[in-house]
DNA sequence: TAAATCGGTTTATAATATAAACCATTGTCA
DNA sequence: TGACAATGGTTTATATTATAAACCGATTTA
């Protein structure tokens, strides 16, 4: 049996990966608000995703306000479909 | 987003399982070969899945040797159906 | 200007997964 | 026979992960 991608194979990294597959960009606040993570994990499961390649995070501003902007990147979204791929031998899909 | 199972949400259990879905018993010995983990942490995520009400166990006896042999409850199976669900919502399937 | 809010990050803690160490019984073969 | 390996596990210690709590700087609001 192949492995899961450990780094997919958690419950807010994967929300956070399934949202972003389908919509091209989505912010901090946004991702928080879908995901009903709080700021804390939602941050620290960014960095990660961030840090493995599988999405951009960009820090700007809109007016005054800070505005965190993240974005699947190509790895991320081949990472995804291995995912899911992988999990549909595990379900029998 | 609905919560996924965090019973079912482990790789090594998922396995078992997605082993048991199919298979209507099996054995210690067959579920380490399938799944290639460790006796023990297969151990640990047997007692996890039995406690649930998820598996049932029976340890008994071939000849002189001991056999420890598992089977999927209805209540494993329902949750594995619901967990499937939820996951479908993640993954757009 | 004090207090609340927004948009986060850092850090401490709880939970989880995993492997290593162990145990009892059985087989092996010198 | 008696040492040693193998089988079929369980228990326990450790590493990893997830999560929330505490914190921080800037901004708005009263």
């Amino acid at each position: 049996m192949k492995e899961l991608d450990p780094l997919l194979h958690s419950q807010l990294r994967l929300a956070v990966m399934s949202i972003l597959m389908n919509v091209d960009q989505a912010d901090f606040v946004f991702l928080k608000e879908k995901t009903e993570a709080t700021a804390g994990n939602l941050s620290v499961q960014l960095d990660k995703l961030s840090t493995a390649g599988y999405i951009t995070i960009e820090k700007g501003f809109v007016g005054k306000k800070t505005r965190t902007v993240c974005q699947v990147t190509a790895q991320g979204r081949n990472a995804f479909e291995e995912y899911v791929n992988t999990l549909k031998e595990y379900l029998n899909l």
